[in-house]
Formats: structure tokens, sequence, C-alpha cells
DNA sequence: GTGGTCTAGACCACG
DNA sequence: GTGGTCTAGACCACC
């Protein structure tokens, strides 16, 4: 998995990074029960800050995409439970989302298209199969 | 149109307010060429700083969502553009957002009916007529 | 001559409308004598303010491209005297704009070539005749 | 670089300093990735509040000149893409400006020495060696 | 350390 | 009347 820090965006790095991970989980690049490089590693190769990973793996765990294990480090976790809190969160902010590609002239159509190819391309059976 | 602002979010106020315009025009609450509360109105009704507004004013400008006149302050604009740079924005953010649910476990099936529902209740109709 | 005016803009109404004069003479669009119309009549047609329109025309006074007679109203003024002060002005104007195109990415040929075609289209010779 | 306000100037001090700023880039007073002063130092340099330098940076960041590197501050940006509607933007600026050195009474050839001067002492090669 | 946000005032340009 | 600019402080998020 390539992980791609621009150290220039608004965004900060600890969430570019959270990002970047979960969509490497996404896309399959890193699998269910594999683990994530040491903090120590992963900061170094990065150039960041080790408090900067640190935090990321922190937030991942807390939205449940790993787990720490003090014994062999952060793993990806096999779990993907439905928490209602965190689906009504990211609902809203597809509402958002898709509330500005409406408001930049696309009709429904065209925006169910978007999702459409999106969910496409999600690697979704991979994760089904290890669940 | 009721704007609500949690002072104690993480997310900035302006952006918060931001959010909640785009969402109001969204809902057809406030529709094309109807005029935004005036900077200090809103700052007073709000309770937050004038400049605070005026930040979010400004975004909703540069975005082009609504239109600055000299004569008559703020209002909702009739142009809905397309732009490339602001939809492959939007897209990537929509890419991660539906990976995350894919995440949580919902399959391409639901994930397909939860962006369905959305859009089904987007206001389009009333925005395309005013177009 | 046609004068549009963008009541959204950032640029001041009154400085909008001197810039479509200027361009307008200077297109040759109106002649070295002829008549602008009168603040009244000029303020109406446009649906903006008479001081606005008033202020227009003092500034073009002031700049020495028309000259008011309280007799017969706004006329273009035939003098075009070679001012340093005012040549100066616009003179680090220039260097500033032409810098920025330069830190865009256009090298000196490029931007030689810019500036040529648009004196390539300047309305020269019927001053020239006027004067 | 030295970096010069007017305090009683119509212009506004976060444009003034953006303009001084791109005419440092641009004359190599300060070269791309090296550092500006922070906002708190150049604010109290100037005596201007922080605030208004941190506007000014904000537009250098938005046109594109400068990148906040959270780590480093301020740093002039590598980047000099061609963009068209920044492009046109000046074009029509620059129309207007020339038109108006014509109305002066300085003819083609005058103009287009006027334009060579300028463009001769223009800082290229530096920025070109740099990138 | 850095930039980002925010406040409670104030004054100005514009129309 | 409107939005735009500015100040002198403050606190926060990030690294």
């Amino acid at each position: 998995m390539l992980l791609k820090i621009d150290m220039t965006s608004k965004t900060p790095i600890y969430v570019q990074l959270r990002n970047e991970i979960v969509m490497g989980i996404g896309k399959g690049e890193i699998k269910i029960g594999e683990s994530l490089p040491t903090v120590r590693q992963l900061s170094q190769d990065l150039g960041v800050n080790t408090m900067t990973v640190n935090k990321t793996y922190s937030i991942l765990k807390e939205e449940g995409f790993i787990e720490i294990d003090r014994r062999h480090g952060a793993k990806i976790s096999p779990k993907s439970n439905k928490n209602n809190d965190y689906t009504n969160k990211i609902e809203s902010e597809l509402l958002l989302l898709l509330t500005q590609v409406n408001l930049k002239g696309y009709n429904k159509v065209e925006i169910l298209e978007i999702c459409k190819n999106i969910i496409e391309n999600l690697n979704i059976n991979e994760i089904e199969v290890k669940v």
C-alpha cells in the first residue's frame, strides 16, 4: 500500500493518513488481519512526527477499522459492525455532498450515475469473503 | 430557513454556517434570487461576530452559490456551472465516504439503496423550474 | 456605445462605468468632440443612482478624458497630453500585470506576443487623425 | 525583500501586501522554495494586524503563488500553471491599461516600446532555472 | 513553533 | 442601508 501525504494541504496530515489507510483497506491493498507498519516505521518513512501517526492509529481504532494488539501492533479489524451513530454521520455527509452536486447542475439521473460508477468499483467481494 | 450552529463543534463556525446554507438552498428553503440575511443581522441572530458571517458569505460567493449585489446584499445565485475541478473534488470525497459505508458492512445493493434514498429527496425540480 | 454593468461584481459600479467609457473611446465607438449622455439620462438607462454616474464623470474629467461644459454636458476631450504622473502609475500597473503573467508560466516571447496582439487592435489611427 | 505599505492609500493593506510579494517573487528577491516571514513576524514588522497578513497569505495561496506547509509556514510555490480564467482576466486588464496609454497620446510603436522595456527586465531566467 | 479561528468593537466605501 | 476592512487581543489545532 502506497501512502501519499501532501504537506501543503489544508487537511491535517493525520486525517490524510487516516483517509489513505481507509482507502487502502477498501481497495483491498491491505487485507483483514494484516498488520500496519509500526508507528515508528511509518512516521520515519513519511518524514512526519510519531505523534501524528499515533493519532491516526488512535482514530482508526476508535472508528473500528483496526485493532491494536500490544504484542503485534496494529491489525486490520475483521469486524464490520453496522454502527448506527457512525452510519448516520456518514449519511448526513453524503446528503451534503450530493446536494452540492445537485446545485452544480446535475440532475437526478446524472447523480445516480455518478454514485453507481463509484459503487461498481468498490472492492466489496473481498471483504464479504473474509467476513 | 433555520440555521443552527454548534458552538462546541470542532468544525469552524463559518464552515458549519456555509454547510447549513448550502443545505437550505438544496432543500429549497431559500430560493434562487432570494436574499440572505444581512451580515449584521445574521451575526446578531446567531450571536457570532460579523467577520465570521462575512467569511461564510465570501466562501459561498467564491463557490458560486451566492452573488453579492452591491445594492441589495447577498442573493442566491441562479448560476449552476458544472465545474470540473469542483466536481472531481466532490467525487473523491464521495469515493472515500462510500468506501467507509462499505467497510461498515453494507453491500453494493444496500449502498446503492442509501444513495437512491438521498437522491430521491433532493429538491431538484424546484431548482430546475427556477432556472 | 453599449455600456454593460455587473451589479454583482466586486468592482464598484462607478469604476466599471469609467472603464467601459474609456474602452468605448479607445475603440472609437464614441469620438472626440461627441457628447456623453446626461447624468440623469445615463443613470436612468442603467438603473443606477445619479450620484454614481456623477462620480464616474468627475473621475473621467479629472483624468482628462472628458471635459464638462456647463451648457452642453460632457464631451470627449480632444487633448491627450502625455502626463508623467499618470503614465508612471500606468506603467507600474503594467509591471505588476506582466509579472503575474510571467509567474503563471509564460516566457518573454509569449508575453511580448500577448502585448503585440493587443496593441495591433488598438484604434490608434482615428485618434491620431483627430489630434 | 523590502515590503512597503502605504497606510493612507485607498488600496486595502492586504492587497498592497499581496502585490508587493508578487513583485518580490517576480523580481527574484525571494526565490522558489524559500519561506515568507511568519504571519506574526510580518504583521509585527509592518505594524498591522495578524489577520491582515493572514488574508494576504490566503489570497496568495488561492492564486497559487505560495503554499502553506503545515510544518514550516508559507513557501513560494514551484508551480506555475497556465490557468485560462486567470490569464483571460489579466488580458482584459491589459487591454484596458494599454487603451489608456493610447489615449494619453502614445502611438503603437511607443506603446510597444514601453511593453518591451518592462518585459526585458522581468526576471524570467532565474525562475525557469529554478523550475 | 506555526497558521487558523474568533471576538467586540470600529471606520470606510459604495449606492 | 449594505458589505469590506482593520485592530488588539485571545484561544485552538497541528506538528
